[in-house]
DNA sequence: CCTACTTTGTGCATCGGTTCACAAAGGGAT
DNA sequence: ATCCCTTTGTGAACCGATGCACAAAGTAGG
């Protein structure tokens, strides 16, 4: 049951929590440049939105606003963190450690970020013992144990397309709950599992379908039937 | 002649072309595994998706089912990889050959959906002229002849984020419409060019928030689901 | 205190997308 | 040919997200 007057709703909406980071970016880079108040105007068009969108976005998290002034960066900063859950730690595990997970494990974007890389896994002899990015890399027979031991509880998927799901439930059966996929595989989770995917292929023929549609612009009905 | 013969129509939205790419990968495994003929309802699953949902995407492409039996799998593979421009061939080039350049370049995903690597750049002397997936890293001064002379009409930037912008402008001037970015940066661009981006900090960021709601406690809204 | 100006927060109309549910269309059996 | 069974294709209701436009709320200056 919800009460009516739940001073911040705690529902907010998808497509708000999907903009947050992009605000705090924007909002990164102003503090970085000792900007101490922004209009949402300004930050709109730093974080590439429309402002009714982002004013709408932030009164979800409640009044953070100055009327006839705009919002106090740090302020915003620090709200905007706090509703995203970047003031804690989250400790992150990367399974499969090919040339995507290296790039995972070496990406600077993780860390500045409140996330913290806390284990490599890899099936291969080959790179079981390896040091990437100051980590040892763990055989993928110590998932279960690693994960316990140093609280992961976010795991990122850059395994092959077909060890995806053998993973994929061997980490959820040890109790995470949030997978960020690289394979492209379609994982099958209990619904208390969140999955998101990034399928760099996907992508690139979502461009290919606009592309085509530029260059055939109008001789579109050549190809008609 | 207009009216209904406008039998397939070109105004697909955006939501459907986004799955397209679902189904397609979807259809490659039934195929390999020698499936002739699918139903809505068992492609659905596959491609992780509500069948009504998947019936109505394909009808915008045309009707290309037959009632009572399903969809033939051939078939429909051919009538995507058209609708999404993958029956000729993309040349694409990748800038920024960092940890995720190169793990681009090596990324089979791309070969196998009608996708060329065409050329590599990259501004540190460092890594100019080495060989990485079968080609020669170009110095960036060589960006503009490169994509002329090759023919690159998509262009994925895996710059550092303060380069970004600049390589963005300088593909976009010598007429590329299409941009894959993963750089943390928001990309000004004239509208005709289309930019997709890709924030693997900002999925972390998403996931991070509905963990800890999941974490979060009494004060949770119960959400029974 | 009052007036002029700025910018937030939001009600409302609208739009695109999802889902339901069913008529229409085809196959197969007799 | 007729009946029954399966599955598509789609009308229509629904739902969430977007964007306009403005009242409310604040600042600044006299």
């Amino acid at each position: 049951m919800k009460s009516p007057s739940q001073s911040r709703d705690r529902g907010i909406p998808e497509a708000t929590v999907a903009r947050l980071p992009l605000y705090l970016r924007a909002l990164h880079g102003m503090a970085e440049r000792g900007v101490a108040t922004v209009s949402s105007e300004d930050l709109a068009v730093a974080a590439g939105v429309n402002s009714a969108k982002l004013r709408k976005d932030l009164s979800h998290l409640g009044s953070y606003g100055t009327r006839g002034v705009g919002y106090e960066v740090e302020y915003l900063v620090y709200q905007i963190s706090r509703e995203l859950g970047l003031t804690q730690d989250w400790a992150v595990a990367i399974v499969g450690v090919g040339n995507l997970g290296r790039a995972l494990a070496n990406y600077g974007g993780f860390v500045s970020r409140g996330f913290r890389v806390a284990a490599l896994f890899d099936a291969d002899p080959e790179v079981v013992g390896d040091t990437i990015a100051g980590l040892n890399v763990e055989h993928i027979d110590e998932l279960e144990a690693v994960i316990k031991r140093r609280g992961v509880s976010i795991v990122v998927l850059a395994t092959p397309a077909a060890a995806a799901q053998e993973v994929c439930d061997r980490v959820v059966a040890v109790g995470v709950t949030s997978i960020l996929n690289f394979a492209p595989v379609v994982l099958t989770v209990p619904d208390t599992v969140d999955v998101r995917k990034v399928d760099l292929s996907i992508e690139l023929q979502i461009l290919a379908f606009h592309e085509q549609r530029k260059a055939g612009g109008p001789l579109m009905a050549v190809d008609g039937q």
